[in-house]
DNA sequence: GCCAACGTTGGC
DNA sequence: GCCAACGTTGGC
């Protein structure tokens, strides 16, 4: 099993979006990046575990977990031409973009804010904390995962 | 294949 | 809103 950290535009998808999907379930669309595309394609497997990081907000920060319950498939909303995630250059028989499912595992009570996260001397070579880091999709190490969870208030 | 120009991301 | 860093595009 592996870790991720997973980022979303607060106000485009959250956390409590997420509660209040489906069965606290959701597919991952919209990425649109070949490094993150190669990881939901090719690494992330079912059962794998997620942080759910919020970006471009107030207190940018990890809100959550979540755990992967369906491995990566094509992303279709690259041949739906009236989606934002729309790509002419993806079909259905020649798909560029790939997508996982998670389902929600825990809200956080407060958010870990990525300024918390930049003080621990043992995070300081998580990729998410890498100067210009923009991956949306990103691995994390076993010893990272579990030093975040002791981080919670 | 190089690289300048451009658009996007995302913290602050 | 600013702007640094990054990825992509496209002319050559």
């Amino acid at each position: 099993m592996k870790y991720w950290l997973f980022k979303s535009e607060e106000s485009v998808f959250n956390i409590c979006d997420l509660l209040k999907s489906p069965k606290k379930t959701t597919c991952w669309e919209g990425v649109r990046n070949y490094q993150a595309r190669n990881f939901l394609r090719d690494e992330i497997e079912k059962g794998d575990m997620v942080f759910f990081y919020h970006s471009n907000c107030e207190t940018p920060g990890i809100a959550g977990t979540a755990v992967v319950t369906k491995e990566g498939y094509p992303d279709s909303y690259a041949w739906n031409d009236r989606s934002n995630y729309f790509d002419v250059k993806s079909n259905y028989k020649k798909p560029i973009w790939y997508m996982v499912d998670i389902r929600l595992k825990r809200k956080f009570k407060n958010i870990i804010p990525l300024s918390e996260l930049r003080k621990q001397t043992k995070l300081k070579d998580m990729k998410i904390l890498q100067k210009g880091s923009r991956l949306s999709v990103t691995p994390v190490a076993k010893e990272e995962w579990s030093f975040i969870l002791t981080l919670k208030r």
